[in-house]
DNA sequence: GCGCTCGGCGCACAACTGTTTACTGAGGCC
DNA sequence: GGCCTCAGTAAACAGTTGTGCGCCGAGCGC
């Protein structure tokens, strides 16, 4: 858990702690940029900040506790994406290409956060990793309880809607990924990216619509 | 790339060395296991060993070059299993079952090379990011020409097998990811892991079997 | 205005890091 | 049998690390 976050910073003082604090967020989130969070130190991040190490304490318990911090952050803004994109109401075909590029626009403007998740989600750190597990999870519920609203999905079975959540969820992450990986020149640059997103989507749209959930083969 | 690897140690004196090559690579790998590549330390490997530290630079230049050694290393067992996986014949339900038993039964004999696989994948150390990528690329082509070799491909472009090709790798990863969770209690218990992932390839499946390469929307 | 709160500082601590140097000694080669 | 190769050693190097302590001094509530 992270330490005392005031949810009022009324006085001038909360408001001036409340800054150093975005300060080390940032600064933890920018030295992710070239290693990962379970190797940085707590004098590499009060030291880009311009504060002593003791001051430090006054905000994290520890590294681990900042990246906690950081999930909260980063997966706020994700979580803000992918709500727009499920009220979004459209016709199958644009409605890929419309999530394919918030997904784009997404990175465009948040780069850091989702190299944060992508590389802690199975990192070192284990108090990061089953936060970020965990908001993915209520992800993929949300998704598929959206998924449930859908004209497609009569016959299905819960555990097969949260199946297709989960499915969508992480296809998500592995699309931002390669799309971060094309913005610094790691991989197929970003118009094969998003074809490759687009025909992936129409795949599992195409599973989709020809699935029935098999009562004969219950979930275990 | 990795410093001199004897090919063939004839002599006594090879042997030695690389019996003491394969302590620190399976010395990383146990450290890795609750930490990652780019915090683990050259003096903290040598030690789990018990050489000296100096010692290490007779056999890898860096932590980083161990690194990429245990990628050829990992990725090379992971290999084989695909390869016996993509040989095999038999009726669609019976193959799906077949390759989640064969990637639960790897997880568990082989649980610390997926680990450092799916940890480094994204992980900090980019000469180990994409010596893991290009490999993962290999395989993707690979399942892309044994599916090129299938009745139900019939039509299907290049680009199009590519694409699937990948999807079947990235849920392969995910999947061996999600029996380790499971192995160490971190996630859902592993039958219902294996229930999701055959559900997830019989989705995929659907879709195969209702695709067309769609020839008027080409590749960017 | 006074006393208290508390973010930040400076300093010290012991422990650790990667890398270099000159060395030893067992095994290889002819 | 004698020289040579070379994996491994011990010691020293200059940095770095996390954490604890006591102390400011600006801002707060009363």
């Amino acid at each position: 858990m992270s330490s005392s976050t005031p949810h009022s910073p009324h006085t001038q003082r909360d408001l001036k702690k409340a800054r150093t604090r975005r300060a080390l967020l940032d600064a933890g989130l920018e030295l992710l940029e070239e290693q990962s969070l379970s190797s940085i130190g707590l004098r590499e991040i009060t030291r880009a900040v311009g504060i002593s190490p003791a001051a430090f304490y006054r905000h994290f318990r520890d590294v681990a506790d900042l990246g906690v911090a950081l999930v909260e952050e980063s997966l706020g803004t994700l979580h803000a994406v992918i709500q727009a994109g499920l009220t979004e109401r459209s016709e199958d075909g644009e409605r890929i290409d419309h999530l394919v590029d918030a997904i784009a626009r997404f990175v465009r403007e948040h780069p850091e956060h989702i190299r944060f998740v992508v590389r802690e989600r199975h990192g070192g750190v284990a108090a990061v990793r089953t936060a970020i597990g965990t908001q993915l999870d209520r992800f993929a519920e949300e998704v598929a309880g959206a998924l449930a609203r859908d004209e497609v999905s009569r016959g299905w079975s819960a555990e097969d809607l949260r199946m297709l959540g989960e499915t969508y969820v992480d296809h998500m992450v592995m699309t931002a990924s390669a799309f971060l990986e094309a913005a610094q020149g790691e991989g197929p640059p970003e118009d094969v990216v998003a074809y490759t997103a687009r025909r992936q989507l129409r795949l599992i749209s195409l599973g989709r619509r020809h699935w029935i959930s098999d009562p004969a083969s219950p979930a275990p």
